[in-house]
DNA sequence: ATGAAAGCGCTAACAG
DNA sequence: CTGTTAGCGCTTTCAT
């Protein structure tokens, strides 16, 4: 059953075996045929269509339509397992008609612009841009429908949809409050996103209110990757136990993989000495590393909204531009719910 | 900076507004107008460029050059660290002028079948499938070049690429007898996945060339999930460890995760009373869960062989259809190699 | 019920 | 150097 990859059978194609015209054949490759064909001329174009093997060709029926219906997804890791919850949950939000492509970065360090380019160039029925940073959106001039994830910022034409940092960071505070910890260690990253810099500051906020506090410097890395996290903790974590430190807050469950690591290395007990918590949601961290508290970021949650609202964009019935965090996402189905 | 997203600028509105023609237009905005118009032309077709923020409609200039430029990649779990290694090799391996997609399955159970009937249909320069099993091979016919990974099938006009099983069993063999384990414990998948099936049937080999031995009923689990693993194996494993099981192997790191967390639940010291090992290589294995044996089954040098064919196949250079596993890799700038 | 014809926006010969 | 022209393969009125 193999056949000549270099040329697929075109509409034309169908319509000279079944001697019809292109017309009928794309009515009833569309399944537009009801009551406009009879059933002996559709036989015969089914038959052809499944001799030739034919099908559509996306492209040429994208331009002819003038419809997009593709959306776009980059995020800075794509590996990450936490950007493949949102995915999970924009691919179950997205409508039926709709598909979802994943460009994946050439470069692995970080955001990679050229990718984001090669989004904005295809011609695509949406955009999801996950934590974009500020620099980056600067450069930017949406050419669809853009949704921008987690980014912290907002921009006129595009909607944000961020993360409920602030309840997260109560989440770990009652955690660690909880146990009885007062002073905490800060692990962040060193990069151009704001989302970051308030998880740290909802931490901190809502640790003070408990009595507790962030009381050595923060320890920032440059890549948000287990390993940096790792290295970076190596050297300094007996110091932070020596300071009374009793917790480390990680902005990332992967940094919190690696002071895990650290301390393993280190022989201090975890949980025991030292107690670590993180931003985000591993799907693996529950199973793996136990001693480890993640707080649940929600991410197929913030999936499934962008979902919604990428529809209800598409659809028409995008809501105004927003000016604040504030977003009001319309679904198809959903009623309208604003994210805080 | 916001502008009108319902239309974007044609070649047409620029011709327009800079006074000549598309073909213009289009030679400058493909930067092939070396020589062939003038300065000033090409300075006012180009501001007027910036100004209508013109970008070339890739659908149409897809069909009117009849050359496809992405690469689709299909995987009956993306999200699954294993994937995005593979992947990662792919995007490094392929052509600056290729892009990488990977279609992000509608229904999470395992291979979705319409996902790869979207491939299909889609136009495509390349397609990757990801370990498909033979009954979902036998119902696809392909439309472009195509790779199979993983999937210890073969079939005519496609390629096949293979991780070398024989090594990593031999691998996990020569760790676990070397440690002086000799009665071992295996846990499958039940799954139309004959790759899955060498795995076990090369560990067993390399074992029993040994002197060691699968000593138990193999435990097989419905899907390659750490929740999965984790419920098969804790009734299971105290019986096991009863018999004189003193090691598992899995078929895959995230069923060896299960069978880790069921052990701390029973109270088995991993290492100690039981190794666990598994085929597979999740990225955060080591960080994560160092008391676990992973074998490195090169994933991202999987992904970088694929690229390299798929390269070979869309230069013309595609090796005759292979009729055995020994596929010949033909890249673009590397010697071929024979994979075994 | 079916076909002819006019595009969708772009590229690539080919003229001039 | 630049414009004209003829498609790429499909969809969609509009006639017949």
């Amino acid at each position: 059953m193999t056949r000549d990859l270099t040329r697929r059978a075109t509409a034309r194609d169908v319509a000279k075996l079944a001697e019809v015209s292109v017309a009928t054949v794309s009515l009833i490759a569309n399944g537009k045929s009801a009551g406009r064909v009879t059933p002996e001329t559709e036989q015969r174009v089914r038959s052809a269509i499944q001799q030739l093997d034919y099908r559509i060709n996306t492209t040429a029926s994208a331009l002819a339509r003038g419809r997009r219906d593709t959306v776009a997804f980059v995020s800075p890791d794509p590996a990450n397992p936490f950007f493949s919850l949102v995915l999970d949950g924009l691919a179950s939000a997205l409508d039926e008609s709709l598909s979802l492509t994943i460009l994946w970065p050439r470069h692995g360090d970080d955001y990679d612009p050229s990718t984001v380019q090669r989004a904005l160039a295809g011609d695509l029925a949406g955009l999801v841009l996950a934590s974009p940073g500020a620099t980056l959106l600067d450069t930017i001039s949406p050419t669809c429908p853009t949704i921008l994830l987690e980014s912290g910022e907002t921009r006129a034409g595009m909607a944000s949809m961020d993360l409920d940092v602030e309840a997260a960071g109560t989440g770990i505070a009652d955690h660690l409050v909880g146990l009885g910890h007062r002073r905490v260690g800060y692990l962040g990253v060193e990069r151009d996103r704001s989302t970051l810099n308030h998880r740290r500051d909802a931490v901190e906020r809502q640790l003070q209110s408990r009595g507790a506090a962030l009381s050595v410097p923060d320890l920032m890395v440059q890549r948000m990757t287990t390993q940096s996290a790792y290295d970076a903790a190596l050297p300094l974590l007996g110091r932070w136990v020596a300071d009374g430190v009793t917790a480390v807050v990680c902005a990332d469950d992967l940094l919190a993989y690696g002071v895990l690591r650290a301390a393993h290395e280190l022989d201090i007990p975890v949980p025991g000495t030292l107690s670590i918590a993180g931003f985000g949601n591993l799907p693996y961290s529950s199973m793996v590393a136990p001693s480890l508290t993640s707080v649940d970021l929600s991410a197929r949650e913030l999936g499934v909204r962008a979902g919604n609202s990428l529809n209800g964009m598409l659809l028409g019935s995008d809501p105004a531009p927003n000016e604040t965090l504030r977003t009001t996402v319309v679904g198809r189905n959903s009623t309208a719910r604003a994210l805080v």
